[in-house]
DNA sequence: AGACAGCTTATTGTATACAAACGCCATTCG
DNA sequence: CGAATGGCGTTTGTATACAATAAGCTGTCT
């Protein structure tokens, strides 16, 4: 899309991830324009963009909201996203091309170097793993299947999960991927579905994990 | 939606299902604009709406075309739904309430009527059917499935599918749908999971070979 | 006091004018 | 002759003004 909606796009976007703007409130077009320096047109479009994505919602008189997440929400996202990436795992260990496979372990070992440093480097390691899971959406080879992908993985709470990571989690995502490039090399489709069933609920349980402790750190925070 | 846009909406949406905007054809905005009797914002909005649901398709520089399909995306979207409506009938099948179940018995039988008068009511069991899948996804209790099932579902291929069950083939739906309830009634997550998945490949098998006998026609018609 | 009607204000929907981008075609230069 | 370039027409993007709708408020009537 163009610059002016783009940027409204991003802008409001990385407002919602950040918390500028607070789960539930209301958020008004105009506002949103002069926020980001258009006009309301181009914020129009990109709040149906975002409201179709989830990060927006919109009660029955027409006015928007930004979406308040429950535990369930989220955990129904990580559902589907595993029965999708499953699904687009099976289909990639019967495509993937050579070229694919080989850019693939390219990018787990980016993924390794990033975790093995003296002090792991989270934000390459997110970005190793972000080409991962492209690469191996692209030997797939379903654009409705990505369109679908793109719309649970990209929620607010999922894109922080793997910063919550611990040093394990980050060490057995890259061996899960290692395990995953066998079972594609033997394209063995359900052993590849049932590795990356395991990677994505492993990782919905680091973080429902590390939530719970976030969320009785603040209750016992909230006591004192 | 408001009016003009809603409008617009299922106005282009329908000329599309019907082949009055054939596959391929470029599409602007203006000309929509006046054949449904509105200006190019609501157009606009209903063309990245179509655009999310794959109705329409837009190249590198932003002109829209009606998307043309192939036997794989279609083959795709079948897969998907198959898919995410096993997903729906095991989530339903561990949530479905008294009230759900009695509706979907009723539409059961509705649909029933349906194939069972002299001549068979086509459209009735179109629209039963419809209730029937509806009840199971607001059992299923989750948004955003739903809104993904939407997308595969309402593509043009697929609405033409159950046009082309044979008298057979709307009977195996019934019985299929009733197997199903009685998953539902012993909240077998399992069992619904997969009749369910047997009764959306059944229906891609069904037009798959209605399809290749069209072609085969129409190959002997232009040998001719 | 409570409820309801009518007015006022806030917010979104639509139309339209203008700006920008892009494709196409012709023309020119190597 | 072919490729590059520049202008023209077409199509989409953006801004803005105005219309429609919904929410909130106030005052009145019961």
């Amino acid at each position: 899309m163009s610059r002016a909606s783009d940027r409204a796009y991003n802008h409001i976007r990385s407002m919602i991830l950040s918390g500028e703007l607070q789960p539930g409130s209301q958020i008004r077009e105009e506002a949103l324009a002069e926020l980001c320096g258009v006009s309301r047109t181009p914020v129009r479009d990109s709040l149906r963009r975002l409201e179709t994505e989830m990060f927006v919602r919109r009660n029955e008189s027409q006015r928007s909201f930004v979406t308040n997440w429950s535990l369930d929400d989220l955990k129904d996202a990580f559902e589907l996203r595993a029965m999708l990436e499953a699904h687009a795992a099976r289909r990639a260990a019967l495509r993937i091309t050579r070229d694919q496979l080989a850019r693939m372990r390219d990018h787990n070992g980016q993924l390794k170097q990033a975790i093995d440093a003296s002090r792991p480097d989270v934000p390459r390691f997110i970005d190793s793993n972000r080409l991962f899971h492209a690469t191996l959406l692209e030997a797939a080879a379903s654009e409705r299947l990505a369109n679908m992908l793109m719309q649970v993985t990209e929620q607010p709470v999922i894109l922080r999960t793997a910063r919550q990571y611990d040093l394990e989690n980050l060490h057995r995502s890259h061996h899960e991927h290692d395990e995953l490039l066998i079972a594609f090399d033997n394209r063995d489709g359900d052993w590849a579905a049932a590795v990356m069933t395991a990677h994505i609920r492993r990782a919905f349980h680091a973080y429902a994990e590390a939530h719970s402790t976030d969320t009785e750190i603040r209750k016992a925070n909230l006591a004192a």
